[in-house]
RNA sequence: GCGCCUCUAGCUCAACGGCAGAGCAACGGACUCUUAAUCCGCAGGUUCUGGGUUCGAAUCCCAGGGGGCGCACCA
């Protein structure tokens, strides 16, 4: 076999058939070992984009030929042999196009008619329109590329069991027409944003995704094991803490688009692994922050729906700049028909209970807040909202507040309903940076066990100045899924994590 | 982690206590303008797994596994 300049694939028809368990499909008669089964080039150069061909030529009158010679290569998707004749629709990932191919006209046209769905192939010609004015390749000469030996699903509904489609995307790409699309919308989101950051001056960094101790975020984290430092490291849950330590550094505009992860419960909006961008600009707050998210986010709506009005789940969504801003005291106060005042907790306890919210003792009065927000607004904000003005309690690493006591300079954008966006003013003062990762370890001491640690490496860089800033972080997943009119996340993800089979 | 629903041929689905079936795909054949081509033929099964009830279980019950949705957690 080693010497067999066509390689395995042309040269042991015999372990095509042992491997095509699936379906019992088998290579066809023609094709037994030594009867001259398929040769499959190793390159298939200098082809044209079907969909190229397809704008290039349109619509003609029936029985047109072109005089133009093509190359083309795709993907079988419909095989319509009759008799001497043979149609195939051929699609590569720019649009579809048909051969025509006949056993007056055609090299090993015997051979082409036993091709199946899923087949690769290659093919030379000229561009035609046929009796019935569908434009067409009349194949002169094909070449086969690959050998489908298992099936692409039914021919009407494809492969509609979500285990299926997600376990084997490559064959959910190919039977159903949605994934391709959403995938590719999210390739044009992440280039838009990166475009659109660097376009305002922003660097992309990386930073570690292996963590010495989980920060930037309240989450649990994934534990791994480095064997060489014997010690234990944490998947990142956020990249926050060393972006800002860049920015200590002199990095004034940087941004980072990267995975994290959350060892959290799965759900139609949550994948264990998911993509956030975080940013952060030196000399600007959280103002600054909020206009940046609009246009991050109509630019990424321009380049995948065209434009900023847009439809979600059957309901219109308006995602053009400007968006409301509202505090959350605003908010809450809308909701329950009151006036709210942070220092009136037994107000806020009883608006907490009425609400069916069970109040915890520890709670100060910022969290009863965030719970009655959290419980009670949140879900009914459709259009986009900037939720402005945090309270303190609940934001460790944002700024207090210019004018508020006991609030912090933080938003969170809501789009239908859901967290897009968390942005702050960060907050550079060390001293009071140590006192909030101080009040969060005595809160995991005392049994939260997403609560921060304090990280002195962190505390360490802000002792050497970090200018007045502002961040946000984006999760690009749910930016996706609003564009693409997705209820769930794995749709946007091309392989979201699942329970892997077997004992 | 908890609750509800679900799992039948490669795919999409019937059969719902009484002989496991259809369409598509595949395989063999016919067919010189098809479009989900058509027509003829052939083959295809641990009904997710293991127990139980029953004369008899794909069907009812119990346990386990995969998935979906909801809750909790979170972005």
């Amino acid at each position: 076999m080693s010497t067999d300049e066509t390689g395995p694939a042309g040269s042991v028809p015999g372990r095509l058939e042992r491997e095509a368990v699936g379906n019992g499909t088998s290579p066809p008669a023609g094709a037994a070992p030594g009867s001259g089964s398929p040769v499959i080039p190793y390159r298939f150069p200098d082809t044209t984009p079907l969909g190229e061909i397809v704008e290039r030529f349109g619509a003609l009158d029936p029985g047109v030929s072109t005089g133009v010679e093509v190359r083309v290569a795709g993907r079988v998707l419909a095989h319509r042999p009759q008799g001497r004749l043979a149609f195939s629709t051929l699609a590569d990932w720019t649009g579809s196009l048909q051969l025509f191919a006949g056993a007056g006209f055609t090299e090993d046209f015997g051979e082409l008619v036993r091709s199946r769905v899923g087949d690769w192939i290659g093919a030379e010609g000229e561009v035609v329109t046929t009796k019935r004015g569908e434009l067409s390749i009349r194949v002169a000469r094909w070449s086969l590329l690959a050998r489908a030996a298992r099936g692409f699903g039914d021919k009407w509904h494809g492969v509609q069991d979500p285990d299926a489609r997600y376990r084997h995307r490559e064959v959910d790409l190919w039977a159903n027409e949605g994934p391709r699309a959403a995938l590719l919308a999210r390739s044009r989101v992440v280039s838009t944003l990166r475009r659109h950051l660097e376009g305002r001056g922003f660097v992309e960094v990386e930073t570690p995704i292996l963590h010495p101790l989980p920060g930037g975020a309240t989450a649990r984290p994934f534990v791994t094991h480095h064997n060489a430092l014997r010690s234990d490291l944490y998947l990142r849950i956020a990249p926050e803490l060393y972006l800002k330590r860049l920015v200590v550094g002199g990095f004034e505009r940087v941004f980072e688009l990267g995975r994290v992860f959350r060892n959290e419960g799965l759900s139609p909006r949550h994948n264990p692994e998911f993509t956030m961008l975080e940013c952060y600009q030196a000399y600007a707050d959280y103002r600054d922050m909020m206009e940046l998210v609009e246009q991050l986010v109509a630019a990424a709506a321009v380049a995948v729906v065209g434009g900023t009005a847009l439809s979600y789940q059957g309901r219109s969504l308006d995602l053009t700049p400007p968006w409301r801003r509202a505090t959350m005291a605003e908010l809450v106060g809308e909701a329950h028909g009151c006036t709210i005042h942070l220092e009136d907790r037994p107000h806020l306890e009883s608006l907490a209970r009425g609400a069916g919210i069970p109040v915890r003792g520890e709670w100060g009065s910022g969290k009863l807040l965030l719970e009655l927000y959290e419980k009670t607004v949140e879900g009914t904000l459709w259009d986009p909202v900037h939720v402005c003005d945090y309270p303190a309690e609940v934001s460790p690493l944002a700024r207090p507040h210019r004018s508020e006591p006991g609030l912090v300079e933080r938003f969170e954008s809501i789009v239908a309903g859901r967290e897009l966006v968390n942005a702050f003013s960060e907050l550079g003062d060390p001293e009071i940076q140590r006192r909030n990762f101080e009040a969060q370890a005595a809160a995991r001491a005392a049994g939260d066990d997403e609560a921060m640690l304090v990280d002195e490496d962190y505390l360490f860089a802000l002792e050497h100045g970090l200018p007045p800033a502002g961040g946000l972080g984006l999760g690009v997943d749910r930016l996706v899924m609003l564009l693409t009119d997705t209820a769930n996340i794995r749709e946007v993800i091309a392989f979201p994590t699942l329970r892997p089979l077997g004992p």
